[in-house]
DNA sequence: GACTATCTGTAGCGATCGCTACAGATTGGA
DNA sequence: TCCAATCTGTAGCGATCGCTACAGATAGTC
């Protein structure tokens, strides 16, 4: 077999690889070995090239964060409604969590629950990251109050916090194998609840 | 030490304390030695007495459905529409999935996301148990369709769907931190999509 | 009070974990 | 063409995993 020389692996389809292994089977239940026979390298290649496991992880989600789960990003990043911007979250992910082109659900949310002691800065970086979305989805919905397009007396943190809630929960029945038809239509149950200023033209409920 | 003789150890007080560290590490997180630790006895008598992990595990979640995840059967067992079965079903999980005397969130939902291919069948076992739940709830909205409490195009699949993800992201974001006045904010948020007969006197919505 | 049965504590089993030392193989530069 | 550098494969490190053999200690029986 070839030795050496410079890099023989193509280290963006080794990163997809081991998405793929994390996103199913989460952190602490991959292995090493799991993750060197799906990137088809040897443990030092994946030293070499990545670091450790933890770092591998932290590489593997972000790219997920820029491929697979770029749709809430870009939601953030192009919607200007608080409205408009939670239809797209929850459709998105309606959309994307029962594709059969991966695993079930959305990696940052699924890939760390089960954690030892010795895992928890795992567990602690994926909440984070969680937690910073629901935050973010809160200031859009408190600028939304103070802009008038939704009624003043509704609950910003109430309100963050149920939104992704449902994408969570939409997150784990993918995993429990609902399809992408039912998550639709979970997403447009969802959306009902939906505040809406009675004299303004800014929802987009059908 | 004491050593031997009939056996010297409370196995409920034992099952309670692995159910504890089941709860918040997950199944493949906690290790036999913690669960040793926990329940203040030696391997030996762990497996004398509960069999193996595995066994132990199993144990413990039917334990947690008779104890902590009671209101949820208790639910089921007394509520005789679909309207108040959801209502006590979602404001139970509020109530209950971010009190201080326990780890947060669901047990059923959170001790097995993250398994090695040689955990699946703990996954799955879990798995079953939601679905089954989520099964039971779909054909207690589909009585409450024909009976007509609910009106006759509810789609019983995406509505049972919708409530059991609104429990797990309830659960989750118990886990991520969120406390139980929130989670009430997001149970009533939840609620209010709730599909009801304009004739009808039969919802609970306030 | 010896005997049997049962439980407990110590110690350690084989397997796997994340990770790495080492040497063989191949490349680019001199 | 030979060297220095770099990557790869083999093999195995110490630690921990789930689990258990073994022997010491206590209880009930006669």
């Amino acid at each position: 077999m070839a030795r050496s020389g410079p890099r023989t692996f193509d280290r963006d389809a080794a990163l997809e690889a081991a998405t793929l292994v994390f996103w199913e089977h989460g952190y602490s239940g991959t292995s090493i070995s799991q993750l060197t026979a799906a990137m088809k390298i040897n443990p030092p290649s994946l030293y070499a090239a990545f670091g450790d496991k933890r770092a591998l992880f932290t590489e593997v989600v972000n790219r997920y964060n820029a491929t697979y789960g770029r749709f809430m990003a870009d939601a953030f990043a192009e919607e200007t409604t608080a409205t408009g911007l939670v239809h797209r979250l929850i459709m998105g992910a309606a959309e994307h969590y029962a594709e059969g082109s991966h695993p079930p659900g959305c990696l940052v949310i699924a890939a760390a629950a089960n954690n030892s002691p010795g895992n928890a800065e795992v567990s602690i970086e994926l909440a984070d990251r969680r937690n910073a979305n629901r935050d973010l989805l809160q200031s859009r919905i408190a600028d939304a109050i103070r802009s008038g397009e939704l009624p003043a007396d509704t609950d910003a943190r109430g309100l963050a916090t149920y939104v992704v809630a449902v994408i969570q929960g939409m997150s784990q029945q993918a995993r429990d194998g609902v399809n992408t038809e039912t998550l639709m239509a979970v997403g447009e149950m969802a959306l009902r609840t939906w505040p809406v200023q009675p004299m303004s033209a800014a929802g987009r409920r059908g």
